[in-house]
DNA sequence: TACGCTTAATCAATCGTTTGATTAATTTTG
DNA sequence: CAAAATTAATCAAACGATTGATTAAGCGTA
């Protein structure tokens, strides 16, 4: 039946994005990521012509979600720049620190140097929301809420960062939280509203701060 | 030679080093290395006994250097946790950013999920790093001079996270920045010192603030 | 000669991919 | 509708290439 052909193949989509965020693009061979999906060899080439194309299908499956993330956030009217940023904040710990195989993935192959076909791709759709949270610290920098000497593209460094060190390396940020991150009732009940709030209070402090230098 | 030995196997360090960072630890061949490297591949056995040995050679060739240098911070009894904050970020931002296709290297394999003694080792090592930082925080929290619910190990993900971001995807960080960050001049005369300023700011405005959350 | 270094040749294992055969599903035909 | 023809899906097996590693012979120097 079509459903099932359907079904299948997002199974080992599904299969392949977690082998590949643990093993990386060279450590998943195309035989581990079948027999996790529990489907033969050639199907994965049948399906999706090569491991490139496979790897390229789980990429592409994820690009409609991450394009209309902070959309909606960055043209709201009713909210000034601060609760944007708030928004922006709690979305990302939400959706990206909870399922992060997929942010794995791409940072470690935007990372590498000769990728340049497949890397470009995910370029452009990362810039999508770096853009927009920038639009926003820039209108709070225009309109005098945030202090007006603020490095907003390292704002963002941090922004993304410091999620991205937590998320890519759980077991070294396990060992410096005390906590395995990995633990589902941690994540949802402790790091996930601390995150939230030392972001928040991080920028905050340095988005309005005078930056005083004396000691 | 006693001599000779010791420059090449330095040489094919230099080497290795640079073609794990590009093309990942799956994805550098021995015969790559060796190749690029003009020596022979059974070379690379020879001295230091196989890939992963090779591998481990490069890595603890880095962080034995890093790891005095950040102890001498952290011991230094004339300086206060501001001063020696300030001090670890200088070097930082002086040696890791600089020389960067480590920082790529040490990241990517530690994002993998792959089990094993080599990551294991990975993390073991990183971690002396970490908790020196940390101590120097733990340090300016207990004596008054940062304020005491500064979230420490949030503000070491920041820390890292934040350089780990400009220096691993070096395409993104060029897009946000506005100039090509591989450039050598600008990174020496622009990049350098200002994200230097901009982590002491970041972490002092952070640090001494009260964390005020009304609006 | 004896020893440390270097090499080409070679090893078994694994890689991504392809093949040919078989089964299941669908369409066409009488 | 039923039989035949066609297409799609699945599989075990094997392909050539490449992987990390080892071997034994050759090299130069002390």
């Amino acid at each position: 039946m079509e459903k099932d052909k359907i079904d299948k193949k997002d199974h080992i989509l599904d299969v392949a994005e977690k082998v590949f965020a643990d093993l990386g693009y060279d450590g998943a061979s195309t035989r581990t990521i079948s027999g996790e999906a529990g489907v033969n060899m050639a199907m994965l080439n049948y399906y999706f012509g090569s491991k490139e194309g496979l790897f390229l299908a789980v990429f592409k499956r994820k690009i409609d979600s991450f394009r209309t993330l902070l959309q909606n956030i960055g043209s709201d009217e009713s909210m000034n720049a601060w609760d944007k940023l708030d928004k922006c904040i709690d979305n990302y710990v939400e959706r990206i620190i909870a399922n992060n195989c997929f942010q794995k993935l791409i940072n470690r192959e935007v990372s590498m140097n000769k990728r340049g076909d497949l890397t470009d791709k995910i370029i452009e759709i990362l810039m999508v929301n770096v853009y927009e949270v920038k639009r926003i610290m820039e209108e709070g920098v225009n309109n005098g809420l945030f202090y007006k000497d603020v490095d907003v593209p390292l704002v963002i460094a941090t922004l993304f960062g410091t999620k991205n060190y937590i998320v890519n390396m759980p077991q070294l940020s396990s060992l410096i939280l005390g906590h395995d991150i990995r633990d589902e009732k941690f994540m949802e009940n402790e790091l996930k509203p601390r995150v939230k709030t030392y972001m928040k209070r991080l920028l905050k402090a340095y988005l309005v701060n005078e930056h005083d230098n004396s000691k």
